[in-house]
DNA sequence: GCGACAG
DNA sequence: ATCTTGTCGC
């Protein structure tokens, strides 16, 4: 976590987009990693009592096999309204408290939402990415800005994503069939390796194991999750 | 003024 | 995101 980057979250909408504005310059869409990417972490955040509760979850996994290798989980007083464009302050925090939590650095954070493809350019992975100064990509189940082609039904194809003249993204068909996903850079990725890294992470669904896993745990009812527990038969 | 709008 | 039952299709 880069100390000079860092900012209040509890802010009114207004100077939450000048924060966003401020940072948006630090985003780095080129490669840039340490090393071969041998893991990937997935990220994402649910709710609970009707939203009162924020909890994140973050899943790493094997890049090679898909196996999960370390699973945490944070729960946090939810303190910011869903307001669209501004979703990283309303989760990140929680998907901080996971993230300290976690024993290894895992080499790419695949974010559920936004990279770049927002009207800042700065949605949740580019935010989460820059803070942390590490490399991140978003994956969207759906669109927040920004125009497109129609995708090829094909398995892998994809699409660019446009804001004007600028390319922001891509929409991606993961598997025949199915409505495609929106991957964008988040921080220190290439769109084209965004897109080769999440598709080497899908299997027989839609969307990927990182998402998926992540997602599984952030919505697993609170008594379902600890190791141990079983159902009466 | 009206429509769009990640999770 | 969450609420909430059934239903269509492989």
């Amino acid at each position: 976590m880069d100390p000079t980057l860092q900012h209040a979250w509890n802010v009114a909408p207004a100077e939450a987009r000048a924060i966003q504005e401020r940072l948006r310059v630090r985003v780095e869409t080129v490669d840039r990693f340490d090393g071969p990417i041998r893991t990937l972490a997935g990220v994402d955040v649910g709710f609970e009592d009707g939203g009162t509760v924020t909890r994140a979850a973050v899943v790493v996994l094997d890049s090679t096999t898909l196996q999960p290798l370390e699973r945490v989980l944070a729960r946090r007083a939810t303190q910011f309204p869903y307001v669209p464009g501004l979703l990283s302050f309303r989760e990140i925090p929680a998907v901080l408290d996971a993230l300290a939590q976690l024993r290894m650095t895992p080499d790419l954070l695949l974010c559920d939402g936004q990279g770049i493809a927002h009207p800042r350019r700065l949605g949740i992975a580019a935010h989460l990415g820059v803070l942390l100064d590490r490399p991140s990509v978003g994956v969207a189940k759906s669109r927040l800005i920004g125009t497109h082609a129609d995708v090829p039904d094909r398995r892998g194809a994809w699409v660019p994503l446009h804001d004007g003249e600028e390319r922001i993204g891509a929409v991606l068909r993961t598997r025949l069939g199915v409505k495609p996903i929106y991957v964008s850079s988040g921080h220190r990725v290439a769109l084209e390796t965004a897109v080769e890294q999440v598709m080497r992470a899908v299997t027989r669904y839609r969307l990927p194991e990182t998402t998926r896993q992540a997602d599984s745990l952030a919505s697993a009812p609170a008594h379902a999750r600890r190791r141990g527990h079983h159902r009466r038969g």
